[in-house]
Parts: structure tokens; sequence; C-alpha cells
DNA sequence: TCTGGGGTCCTAGGACCC
DNA sequence: TCTGGGGTCCTAGGACCC
């Protein structure tokens, strides 16, 4: 819930700030110990991961003593636990790590994938949300036998051309590989807030604190990105999003946020009354901007700056340098 | 119960070009 | 001058995941 509601519920609680930066560095950690046993690490979120190591096992021997072993090495490096699941696809190996949380580990062998997946709920499967779990259970699925064993035809009606790939799945047919290293693709900050917005001024304020992380954040990871889109969400929840292509790849506050106050003339704002807001930067690519928009001197300083803000708030935490068009008379934020 | 913040992927329609 | 198919890019929205 959002820190003003759950604060009014429980004035006494004691508000622990989070540490991203903290996660961060844990999780790289953890990631260190995958590849001390693969190279071929695909990192899903911060704290999860597909390994093939089919070409391990000679070294370290087969799947589930290497489970077993990073177990181990990721509680004596990290004191942290960790779930895995062993399998001969990354869909099943997913749902093994999910049954047993936390410090769980489930190996399925190639005979037993059918076993074990037919009598598992439906919703465990990955893509089987709330919508189209409710579509299918209507019609009477119930398991992940069920979709394994239902003519394609009726689920194709059902789930459009999902419907092959989902059954598939269910069959325990799944030849992804695990592809190591993939980036973001986007990058973003966005914020729900206590009170709502209702003016364009407010907003635009907002929109400037979350492009000035956003650039952070991009120059950090020293990708750059042609693609602004900003989210406008309202009291009723109802959401906007609004995008831009731009010419050029862009990483700077100014940019980013020039790009973002051309969208908000696209979205109603005086009058209602807005819950949230958010920018973000899609079509990355690593590095600097090979063109800006602006002439080679002007956009050269931006980028200097733009460094130098990175890296005080890396030494000091949070914003350490900020515009001073974000430090007057705004509303806090939620959280 | 009403709803954090960070993402990914897919679809459908429109513009544009050859 | 008109028509059509195919490809690509862009945009908005929705479902889903951690």
């Amino acid at each position: 819930m959002p820190m003003g509601e759950a604060l009014r519920r429980c004035p006494d609680a004691i508000v622990v700030p989070c540490r991203h930066g903290r996660y961060a560095s844990v999780s790289a950690e953890v990631f260190a110990i995958f590849r001390r046993f693969t190279p071929l690490v695909e990192g899903l979120s911060v704290d999860e991961a597909f390994l093939d190591v089919t070409a391990s096992q000679a070294l370290f021997g087969d799947g589930a003593v290497i489970a077993r072993q990073i177990k181990d090495a990721v509680r004596e490096e990290t004191g942290l636990t960790a779930s895995a699941g062993v399998a001969p696809c990354k869909f099943v190996a997913k749902i093994a790590s999910d049954l047993r949380k936390p410090d769980g580990l489930v190996v399925v062998k190639v005979d037993d994938v059918r076993a074990f997946l037919d009598p598992l709920p439906m919703e465990r499967m990955w893509g089987v949300g709330p919508k189209a779990a409710e579509r299918l259970r209507a019609e009477h699925f119930a398991t992940i036998g069920d979709l394994a064993r239902a003519p394609l035809a009726r689920l194709s009606s059902l789930l459009g051309s999902w419907g092959a790939d989902v059954q598939a799945l269910a069959r325990g047919d799944d030849q992804r590989a695990v592809v190591p290293g993939r980036g973001a693709e986007s990058i973003g900050a966005e914020e729900t807030y206590d009170q709502d917005l209702t003016t364009r001024g407010e907003v635009e304020r907002w929109l400037l604190d979350q492009s000035a992380r956003v650039a952070q954040r991009l120059t950090k990871a020293d990708v750059s990105g042609r693609v602004v889109v900003i989210k406008i969400k309202y009291a009723d929840f109802s959401l906007k999003t609004r995008r831009v292509t731009l010419p050029e790849s862009v990483r700077d506050t100014d940019s980013i946020f020039e790009a973002a106050r051309g969208l908000l003339d696209r979205v109603a704002i005086e009058g209602h009354r807005v819950r949230l807001t958010g920018v973000s930067v899609g079509g990355l690519h690593p590095g600097a901007p090979t063109r800006g928009l602006f002439p080679d001197a002007r956009q050269d300083r931006r980028q200097r700056l733009e460094a130098v803000v990175a890296e005080v708030a890396d030494r000091f935490g949070g914003l350490g340098i900020t515009r001073a068009a974000l430090l007057t008379g705004g509303r806090s934020r939620a959280s």
C-alpha cells in the first residue's frame, strides 16, 4: 500500500528505506558464484537466473550436485538461502524452483517431466496470469495436464496464436536456449503519490526528477536510448502512456525531460487527479549517444555534468546533487 | 483488498516505402 | 492513374512477471 496509507493505519511503524545499491551488490556476488559453474548464465531479475550446466557436468557432477554446491556457496558467502530447480528445459526448471521456496531443491529427470507437470495447477505456468486463468477455468481447465491433453483448436480459440505455445510447454516441450548477458531493454523511474497531483506544474516537476534519475542510471550503465515514454495514472487507476522515438539517442536529464514534457501535451492534466507519473527510456544501445540533439560542445557539457552527478550520487547516496527546480515547494513522495 | 516499482513481451493499427 | 502485396517502423495498450 502507499506509505501514506500505511502510516495512517499504523502511526508507530518504523519505516526502513530500500537499499537498492546493497541489493545490486549482493546480486552481483550471487551471479559471480553462478559463473564459477558455467558461463551460460541468463539473468531473469535481481535474484533469479537460468544456468545451462550441460557442459559443466564432467567437471562438477550432475545438475543436482551442482545445484547443491551453488546453494551451499551462496549461503556461506552471502548468508542467503536460495531455491533451485534442475530440469531438462527452462520452463520446467523454473516451475521446479518455485515449488519449495525458500531453500528448496527440486530435480525433474527427463522421463519424469510429464508426470511432474500433469497434476500442477495451470496457474503455475509462466504466462498464465489471472486473466488467462479465468478464461481457461471457465472452460473447465484446471491442471497443466488438462492443457497438455486438450484439442489444440480449443486452446487456440481461447488463447489465440499463443495456444500452441502453451500446449507445447504444458507437454514439457521447451527448446529455448539459455542466452547469457542480456542487458536491460529499458530503464525507467515512476512514483505513486500519496496526494494526487492536479496541476501541470507539479507533474512537470516530478517528470524532471524522474528524468534526472533515469539519466543517472543510463549513465551508470553506460547505455543510451532513442525512445522516451511517459506514464500517467489517474485517481481512477486508468493508465495513459505516450512515447516518442527521437532522431538520436539520449542519456542526459535535459534531453529526456524535454521529450517527456513534449509528450505531456498529449495527455489531459489540468482538472484531473494524477496519482502516478513515470518516465522511461528504451531502445537502448551501449555507450554514449553518437550524436546529440544539441551542438557538440553543449552536448559534451551535459554528458560531463551527468557523469559527475552520477558519481556524487554513487558516493553519497541518493541524489547528492540535484536541480534547484526540484528543491522548492513540492509534495513528497508516497514512499 | 482496491493498486509498488521495476521490467518484458505481444498485438493491432497506421504510416510509409518499394 | 490506380491497385495491391510485402516489409518496416512507430505507437498505445494490455497481460504478465519479480
